[in-house]
DNA sequence: GACCTGACGCCCC
DNA sequence: AGGGGCGCCAGGT
């Protein structure tokens, strides 16, 4: 599967976030070594939740912010989302960022491997 | 085919 | 240490 569109790459990774933990545009971006963070945001955003089975309210912008939570039918599906998976939320913010924190890079063989 | 946009993040004042 | 600027690059128009 080399030929998927960026966005299935993205949500390729996206999918393999566990549960109860997070990632960010950035490390996504970084794992897939395809340049810039905003295209994973991007990307997300052009799938249309969690239909699809993409977790896209685990992924979060590097400071632990719920960016994309406008993006949702409500901007409160995210959190009551990251709550469901007792992660707490605290205006927006990821309490435990740093601990909850999921490098797909340190957790899963490079992209070529597996895609 | 050029131009614009975007759920970000780093570098430089 | 905080704030602003700029780069990233695929897709849609």
């Amino acid at each position: 599967m080399k030929n998927q569109s960026y966005f299935e790459k993205v949500y390729f990774v996206t999918k393999k976030i566990p549960f109860g933990r997070v990632s960010t545009y950035g490390a996504i971006a970084d794992y897939l070594a395809l340049g810039s963070a905003r295209m994973v945001g991007w990307a997300l955003n052009h799938c249309h939740s969690a239909e699809t089975g993409i977790p896209a309210h685990r992924v979060i912008n590097r400071k632990g912010e719920l960016s994309g939570r406008n993006h949702f039918p409500t901007p409160t599906i995210m959190q009551e989302l990251l709550e469901n998976e007792s992660i707490l939320v605290d205006n927006h913010v990821v309490k435990n960022f740093k601990d909850l924190f999921w490098h797909p890079g340190e957790h899963l063989e490079p992209y070529d491997e597996i895609a």
